[in-house]
DNA sequence: ATTATCTATAGATCTATAGATAATGC
DNA sequence: ATTATCTATAGATCTATAGATAATGC
């Protein structure tokens, strides 16, 4: 049965929408087709008629998963305002570490991407560069060295949440987020 | 057909070191059993009857890992030479990020692990447990403060090496390890 | 007698495609 | 006429197990 292009449109969001939240949470490898169909109400035979491969597939939720974290908002944010640090708070709390399907595809899907096809880690490297760019800009715009230390910073949050969530206790787990919040808040500057 | 007891234990460790490396290569979901014993010179029937599951496997094959890594061996060398300078350098080498199939198992499966069994699960906070506490030593022995600047150091390690590894542009990597290099570099005392 | 290994296979799951269906959009 | 969706299925791969084989170790 074919629906309105209309129709077709908002399904294709839908797709998008939970295949963008199932690969982080059960890791690009770890979900099938047949259940992001599922997941968004369809048969997985649609998914071919939509994109036309689990890659390609793969490739827009990723980029829909960047355009949606926090690194990505950053970009609105104006410098002097303390933006960076509130964004550097968030990403590395509990409740950032406890909702992988909604947080950083770094910290939800890293270790996987260099097996990824091209496409998929392109999205995940155009991601990478936003979101260290605008953390950039929130240190100190335009300088040579801003650049440098917002990769530093970057690898810190991603490298703590990873490990944050991979380890079996808890008070370890936050010990782990503390650490980071402690290391970056020494090291920025105040009105970051 | 039977061998000896001697030739068993052989055979057994010949699976995990090819476990070991090709976890770390493939990702834990990305190999399966078959693809291991055949590393191995055998059929998959025999790692059911050397360990029972893959799950079991995979434990062994992360223990062993964690165990041959450069943070793990830092244990043996003595605070005030150098040796965490070394050991931070040496991580953060292009020579490592190209390696991973004998290299950081976090930075080869970190994402990964929030999803596995408890069993994989505490292999893998075992060996950040040792990494930690190996880094806090070289640190400050017995400081309050070691051990948080040691998880800081730890999670920025990791998180530049998966970084490194993910994107898709090799300036772009090198920098990364860069800028983590330059960052730990100055804020290590000169003769960790 | 024990047991490490192999053979064969079960049953599930995975990606992908071919062809039918039926409503849309011209 | 076009096309979004569904049904059915192919072919590969995955984890696991049952039972046979044959050499070891008592």
């Amino acid at each position: 049965m074919r629906v309105s292009r209309e129709q077709a449109a908002e399904n294709r969001a839908r797709i998008l929408e939970a295949a963008a939240r199932l690969f982080r949470e059960r890791g690009l490898h770890g979900v099938g087709v047949d259940a992001l169909g599922e997941a968004a109400g369809m048969t997985h035979g649609s998914l071919y008629s939509q994109f036309g491969s689990k890659e390609a597939l793969a490739a827009e939720a990723v980029a829909l998963a960047m355009a949606g974290s926090g690194g990505a908002k950053l970009g609105q944010a104006s410098p002097g305002t303390g933006a960076l640090r509130a964004f550097v708070e968030s990403y590395l709390s509990p409740r950032h570490r406890d909702a992988p399907g909604t947080g950083c595809p770094f910290a939800a899907m890293g270790s996987e991407v260099p097996r990824q096809p091209a496409s998929v880690r392109a999205r995940f490297t155009e991601g990478l560069r936003l979101m260290a760019g605008n953390v950039a800009a929130m240190l100190a715009p335009a300088s040579a060295t801003a650049e440098e230390e917002a990769l530093a910073v970057v690898a810190t949050m991603i490298g703590a949440m990873t490990l944050a969530r991979a380890v079996d206790d808890p008070a370890l787990s936050e010990r782990i987020l503390e650490a980071a919040r402690n290391r970056l808040a020494a090291s920025l500057p105040a009105d970051a």
